[in-house]
DNA sequence: CGCACAGTGGGACACTCGTCCCAGTTCCGG
DNA sequence: CCGGAACTGGGACGAGTGTCCCACTGTGCG
């Protein structure tokens, strides 16, 4: 019978509940199929929620939360701007190729944010950016360069970068090639900034 | 009683749908929702279309089809290559803030083609790129540039970033915002470019 | 003038959906 | 040990879904 406290039984049904919209879409994540792939019954789900749009919104919310982490690069010193951008894109490619439902399933959610929720949509590219922003500045920083637009500009242009990405490595999952976008990407987003003068950074080879 | 041939009452029914999927979303794009936006009755729905998935799969076809000309600016001569990538940019932007919802039913449809037909989606974008690389071509020989990276390369990075910069408008509809993001990544992507040498044309001022 | 047939309307079917209820079971404080 | 509360299972309800069927109406051809 498997008694288990409410709260514990919310975050099994939200996990549930991404795994069964990462594999069938979000449409297909009604309350039986939820609780089926939590392996409980459907009247623990309204014991636990009161309704399935408090646990969706829960779980974009708490998607939300624990997406910070899976960006940023482990920055190594001693290497150019285009290198740690390149690197950096090609980290966040990486973790697209190893859980590629768990994008998509992204997506989907911003989607359904997007039409239901447009706070919670704007919260998530607030964060998205946030992540961006930060990482331009380090990434700056470290190769002794200095953005030649606004920071906040760059990092939405970053995003919008990778959430282009993202959707087309989804549409032809072509590995090679976008390997060579996120490197034209790299030096692309590297060509607005320029080397601080008189900080003894190392040029651009041109 | 308005007798229509079945062709016709097909077409006027694929507008339905896709106002539908605009205005309301996929999901609430049901058999009586689209008949109800066409007005006509359930019947007839079935007397043109064998079953909703054919429907929704002649939809995006269709769709995919009449949006060749969307993008492609009027281009024009005398204009810097930054000039011209950022107001074609710009002209998509107008586009997109024309009318948003046609373009999140675009982001929407294709999601879904993602999940259920994806070498349709596949197709769709094998058509962006295609226009995105006629654009590339175009300017750059219009101001005597040459890419430095393969053409089909920098076209799939415009893709890319058309795709983010709707998401990214459709989230927090900030024109002013957008614009700048616009301009950035104009000059971003001109990097990737390089005067041709000896073609007369005016070097980029630095 | 009739008659076959393309086209139409409304109702019906089986199914899934979100939600609710209620009779049970297990646990914990007294 | 026992009573109340936390928790569980299964079945039910009404609404919405895709699809189908059948009686009906016009239209064009013989």
């Amino acid at each position: 019978m498997a008694r288990t406290p409410v709260e514990e039984r919310r975050r099994a049904l939200i996990v549930a509940a991404f795994r069964v919209v990462a594999s069938q879409g979000l449409s297909a994540a009604s309350t039986r199929a939820i609780v089926a792939e939590a392996g409980m019954s459907l009247a623990s789900f309204h014991y636990a929620f009161e309704s399935r749009d408090e646990l969706i919104d829960l779980l974009i919310t708490e998607v939300l939360a624990n997406e910070e982490k899976a960006v940023l690069p482990a920055v190594l010193t001693g290497k150019s701007l285009v290198e740690l951008l390149s690197e950096g894109l090609k980290g966040y490619l990486d973790h697209l190729r190893a859980d590629p439902f768990h994008e998509q399933a992204m997506l989907e959610l911003t989607q359904y944010a997007l039409r239901s929720r447009p706070p919670l949509a704007r919260d998530l590219y607030a964060q998205y950016t946030r992540i961006a922003a930060a990482s331009l500045e380090l990434a700056a920083e470290q190769t002794g360069h200095c953005w030649t637009v606004p920071l906040p500009t760059a990092a939405k242009l970053l995003v919008s970068l990778t959430d282009g990405l993202t959707l087309s490595w989804l549409v032809d999952r072509d590995d090679a090639r976008a390997e060579e976008i996120v490197a034209a990407a790299a030096r692309a987003v590297a060509a607005l900034a320029r080397p601080t003068p008189g900080s003894g950074a190392s040029e651009e080879p041109s």
